[in-house]
RNA sequence: UGGGGGAUCGUUCAACGGUAGGACAGCGGACUCUGACUCCGUCAAUCUAGGUUCAAAUCCUAGUCCCCCAGCCA
């Protein structure tokens, strides 16, 4: 092995908790329930996605957190439970999305898939229960009505005129409700509880409305469907969930979880609260991501530039580098809002690990070995993995004519330019040493149309017999070898870190970053990418790391979503000597 | 101006009366056949004001600021 060649030392597995000594608050509670034998020691979690969209990576932090604590305790089991009560919103097509995205984030709910509808049946004899107990009634008040006697954040709310119906009433109401007698939004059930308390949800909160929607699971079959407030306490409870974890925004909702478990007398599962994730330059609610593709501003809920699950999945991303990004960004109560560099940095210690290297050139300007026989082909012999030789290698054809990255030449470079220009030498990554003699341009544009360079043969493989250093090495592809491709660039999706939270109220959509996506149709890249298989990740070398898109790549024609680019020192020094320039001027 | 939550480096998570620590980002350097990776160094925080204590991010008091709630959505 050569000394260039030294091999990387297996890096600390990425995802593990031993860094972490300390338990987050949901993880202390869970064990302080164990110690206290608490449900005999028992740990079952559940997720409970709403089939109304596609998962984001919000939703993978609670699935990490839900699947992720029933792993790590012994006999711990997490549920999936499409929460599907609301048929006008909710499709199949979301349900089998989401089943992908979970299997694919690498989480098994084994024989526990649930659906809140299976439930319809248990919760509507649940609704008669709290019924004969005069703890729910049926009101005939109008959706506005109702606004308008629940009162305000400061003043109290005051009692409906339905509020103390007879029992018989009620259930006589409430099956006919059921029959369908009565016209969508005519009449509702609300639960008994007390208009004046200072938590809104208490104020006698609807517990099923008259909804004539065909549902996905049960069709026609319900005209009455009951609310989320109902109906999750209840499901968690008939599930026997020991914690059920869900966001903050729900923390008011607590006291009527715990009211629905404590009058129907059912098993106690215990709601607990974090806060959700928000990513930088990204939006993380449904129904602007639904926004964003209905209105076309991204192709689809799996556009590489969605922080959606399947978008981050197009794009590039591992489960792996998703879970380890979830384990690091902890668990708390605090608002927050992290830095997408977090996520980047998860994905490029994954695929600096596992992805093959390549060499493609984006931009490419030919360069012409004057001192190359002219009918010469010869091939070189690259490892896959400049740190990791068990990954193997791959010929490389070499010719004459080569393109290299335009990026890469100037012909009045500046100071700490290390790459080709005219009179320097570089070198050609694991080829030869080149120096470039001559710049032809375009006499009436001044383009540069091409580059004769001489090489040195005893340079062979990259090193020089002579000691001779080179300050650059710059990835190359052989012209008649090469293969055409189409990469798409991708950047931030939004040019401001809080599209939802700037200062000036303007809607989100307005800060959609124009360059979110550049295509570039006429790459050239090494042969060896002809059967690269859907999906599968390379580093093209001092560029980043890329994939092939999954739904447009085919045989004939290559497509490449770029993941990530690797860090660039060099665009560093780039924009503080511009910033420099700036301050000057 | 009701109720429920939350305030610790730029960001995020920790420290549970006893040295404010990690990660990401930033900055500087070493190494380098990827200006990558890796390595080393460095910058940097307890919302405010009182109080208790030998000792306070942590306990007490009073403020300040931020988030959530008035769907027949979840």
């Amino acid at each position: 092995m050569k000394e260039h060649e030294k091999t990387i030392s297996p890096k600390k597995t990425t995802g593990e908790k031993s860094s972490s000594l300390s338990l987050d608050f949901i993880r202390a509670i869970i064990a302080q329930d164990k110690t206290n034998n608490k449900h005999g020691a028992r740990v079952h979690t559940r997720f409970p996605p709403e089939p109304n969209g596609y998962l984001h990576i919000g939703h993978a932090k609670s699935i990490c957190l839900n699947f992720g604590i029933a792993e790590e305790n012994e006999g711990g089991l997490c549920n999936l439970r499409f929460d599907d009560t609301n048929p006008s919103k909710e499709d199949q097509e979301y349900i089998d999305s989401i089943l992908e995205d979970v299997r694919w984030l690498g989480f098994d709910w084994g024989d526990r898939l649930f659906y809140a509808s299976d439930y319809f049946e248990k919760l509507y004899d649940f609704a008669v229960h709290l019924i004969k107990k005069s703890r729910a009634y049926v009101c005939d008040l109008s959706p506005e009505e109702i606004r308008q006697y629940r009162g305000t954040l400061t003043e109290p709310g005051k009692d409906s005129p339905y509020r103390n119906r007879s029992v018989e009433e009620n259930i006589d109401l409430f099956t006919r409700m059921r029959a369908g007698e009565f016209p969508d939004g005519s009449r509702v059930l609300r639960a008994r509880i007390d208009m004046k308390s200072p938590n809104i949800n208490m104020r006698d909160p609807v517990l099923y409305r008259i909804l004539r929607a065909t549902h996905h699971r049960t069709g026609n079959q319900w005209c009455i469907y009951p609310m989320y407030d109902f109906t999750h306490p209840v499901s968690d409870s008939l599930e026997g969930i020991t914690h059920s974890i869900c966001t903050l925004e729900f923390e008011d909702h607590r006291p009527l979880y715990d009211w629905s478990l404590n009058e129907l007398d059912i098993f106690r599962s215990r709601q607990i609260e974090f806060a959700r994730l928000n990513l930088t330059y990204t939006v993380m609610s449904k129904r602007k991501l639904l926004d964003l593709v209905e209105e076309g501003f991204v192709s689809s809920w799996d556009d590489p530039r969605m922080p959606t699950i399947s978008g981050l999945r197009r794009r590039g991303y591992t489960p792996e580098a998703i879970r380890d990004f979830c384990d690091r960004i902890g668990v708390a109560k605090n608002d927050s809002m992290v830095d997408i560099a977090l996520l980047e940095h998860c994905i490029r210690e994954d695929l600096n690990m596992k992805a093959q290297r390549r060499m493609a050139v984006l931009n490419p300007l030919k360069v012409v070995i004057d001192n190359y026989p002219a009918e010469k082909t010869e091939e070189f012999v690259i490892r896959n993995h400049p740190g990791n030789p068990l990954m193997g290698s791959r010929p490389v054809p070499f010719s004459r004519t080569l393109y290299i990255e335009q990026e890469d030449f100037m012909e009045d470079p500046p100071k700490k330019f290390f790459r080709l220009s005219p009179g320097v030498e570089v070198r050609l990554r694991g080829a030869y040493f080149i120096t470039c003699d001559r710049v032809l341009k375009d006499e009436n544009t001044g383009e540069i149309l091409e580059l004769h360079c001489t090489y040195d043969p005893d340079t062979r493989g990259g090193d020089s017999p002579d000691g001779r250093k080179v300050k650059g090495t710059i990835h190359w592809v052989s012209a008649p070898h090469s293969i055409e491709a189409e990469v798409r660039l991708y950047d931030r999706l939004f040019t401001v870190e809080n599209p939802c939270g700037e200062k000036e109220e303007r809607d989100f959509k307005t800060y959609l970053n124009p360059e979110s996506m550049d295509i570039v149709s006429s790459c050239r890249i090494e042969p060896s990418l002809k059967n690269a298989a859907s999906g599968e990740s390379f580093q093209f070398e001092r560029l980043g790391y890329f994939c092939v898109d999954s739904k447009d790549s085919s045989g004939e024609h290559l497509v490449f979503n770029r993941t990530v680019t690797l860090r660039d020192s060099w665009a560093k020094i780039e924009r503080s000597s511009e910033a420099r320039e700036k301050i000057v001027k």
